[in-house]
RNA sequence: GGGUAGGUGGCAGAGCGGCUAUGCACGGGACUGCAGAUCCCGACUAUUGGGGUUCGAAUCCCCACCUACCCUCCA
């Protein structure tokens, strides 16, 4: 398998260290305000990615930051009045509940970053003793200049950063690029007691704190938004490998793209900011995956209703086979194999997982249209199915609310042979309008929702 | 201004020098009590523009234009 690796620009081959095993860390949210589309696509894809590696028998432990103090949430208490505790227990609470509603269930642990202050100081301690890190009255500095493969990940040039940069130069700073590990309290602000006094991390050294103390000084992959790659994660290379003295931190970095909403840029001042909720009340979360693995990861890539239109109705049609084939034992063919490979074959070429989705929905529009499926066809469908969802998580799946389903089926159908059509459309009317569709076929009636 | 990716039919997206995918959406028909699912047919007759290389280019080179993201808020 390969994948675009953003440091070195290429495609590299993604090889597992001993025992199969490898560490994957994605960068979360700060928990800051609620999630939206363009937090879905991000953890969607990472999710993709990683049950595909444990899908190839990777052994992958999948990390997840979440940011719970930063400038962003000093702000939105100063705005609100609300407590700290208050801001980050209720956005992270909320954060997980829409991770499990879109089925983002592969992470392995989500780790707060003030659960790690004793950590992060200890860095700190260390790029102070090294030389990468000096006080000056408001904080603890990194000294970017000193790193010298600062830019490499981003491709920047320093000398030109700094006559881009549009920051107010903070005098005290011995360089403009110098960017915060420690910062000392401010009057109402969060706290947490240091060598260098009460006060706060910076943004960057959160998760070098995190990874370190879970994966060691070298990991596998890092992912994360394009966004992301300037600064903080140069910065996350700086910190690590001053810190080790070991290179690289990370084997492979990967970056997906943004997520605009009708051609213009997701933001709260436009108000074209499309939460996840929203989003999940109009369409399944099966439909919400599959239109954002319907695009490739690393391109920025527009939201128009009319894609998650097309998206529910192929999320329906699996739903439909998948209601048609279960009930049967699953069979391991050759031939489900066959075709289990043909699916997921794409996915080696740079998780190119829109011909994925396309492989996927002629696999599905074939199996419906076979009239007559044995017990053995059925098994087999039901086994690719299956996989597809082990690893896209598309499959419609959820078990019937009610069983009396059934009788009222048979009741219909009744009414049908009587030629009292009006009674059964009322039945399947009002079915529908609770979610669960009726499909007349020559074999007879299904059910899906 | 600097940097990084790109520009293929309505949308998504393959193609990696010659045989102009594919999926969705769209139009017509079949089937069905109707709907859905499915099938058949059709139309889109696409490769940002301009040069060049070549017997031949969406595919290689040059120029221009355009788009997205980054240049210390951001998934």
């Amino acid at each position: 398998m390969e994948v675009k690796d953003t440091l070195s620009s290429t495609m590299k081959t993604v090889e597992t260290r001993e025992g199969k095993r490898m560490n994957m860390f994605v960068c979360g949210p700060t928990v800051q305000d609620r999630p939206h589309m363009g937090h879905a696509r991000t953890y969607v894809f990472y999710d993709v990615l990683a049950r595909y590696l444990r899908y190839k028998g990777i052994r992958l432990f999948y990390l997840m930051n979440i940011t719970d103090i930063e400038d962003h949430i000093i702000t939105k208490m100063q705005e609100t009045g609300r407590s700290w505790e208050d801001i980050t227990t209720s956005y992270s609470s909320e954060f997980f509940e829409i991770m499990r509603r879109l089925k983002n269930n592969s992470v392995n642990y989500y780790a707060f970053a003030t659960d790690y202050i004793k950590e992060i100081i200890e860095q700190i301690l260390k790029l102070i003793e090294k030389g990468y890190a000096y006080k000056i009255s408001d904080g603890i500095y990194f000294r970017v200049r000193k790193f010298k493969d600062y830019g490499n990940l981003s491709k920047q040039n320093l000398d030109e950063l700094r006559a881009g940069a549009r920051v107010e130069v903070r005098e005290e700073k011995e360089d403009p690029l110098d960017f915060a590990l420690w910062k000392m309290k401010k009057e109402g602000e969060p706290s947490w007691p240091s060598p260098w006094g009460d006060g706060r991390p910076g943004w960057h050294i959160e998760d070098t704190a995190i990874t370190e103390s879970i994966f060691g000084p070298q990991y596998d992959i890092h992912g994360g938004a394009k966004d992301l790659i300037f600064p903080h994660h140069e910065s996350e290379i700086a910190q690590m490998e001053a810190v080790s003295g070991k290179k690289p931190i990370v084997r492979y970095w990967i970056h997906t793209g943004h997520l605009n909403v009708d051609d213009i840029k997701m933001s709260k001042s436009l108000k074209n900011f499309v939460t996840v909720e929203d989003a999940l009340r109009s369409y399944w979360p099966e439909a919400i995956r599959i239109m954002m693995l319907s695009m490739k990861y690393s391109a920025a890539v527009n939201f128009e209703e009319k894609a998650a239109i097309d998206a529910q109705g192929n999320a329906e049609r699996i739903s439909i086979l998948y209601h048609r084939v279960s009930g049967v034992p699953e069979i391991r063919s050759d031939w489900a194999l066959e075709m289990t490979g043909r699916i997921f074959a794409p996915l080696e070429n740079d998780m190119n997982t829109p011909e994925v989705v396309r492989e996927i929905i002629s696999f599905v529009k074939d199996s419906l249209a076979r009239n007559k499926l044995s017990e053995q066809e059925k098994g087999e469908i039901l086994y690719v199915l299956r996989q597809i969802e082990a690893v896209f998580g598309i499959v419609h799946t959820v078990p019937l609310p009610d069983k009396s389903m059934d009788i009222i089926l048979k009741m219909r159908n009744e009414s049908r042979k009587k030629g009292d059509y009006d009674s059964a459309d009322m039945i399947r009317d009002t079915l529908k309008s609770l979610g669960v569709h009726i499909e007349d076929t020559s074999e007879g009636s299904y059910l899906w929702w």
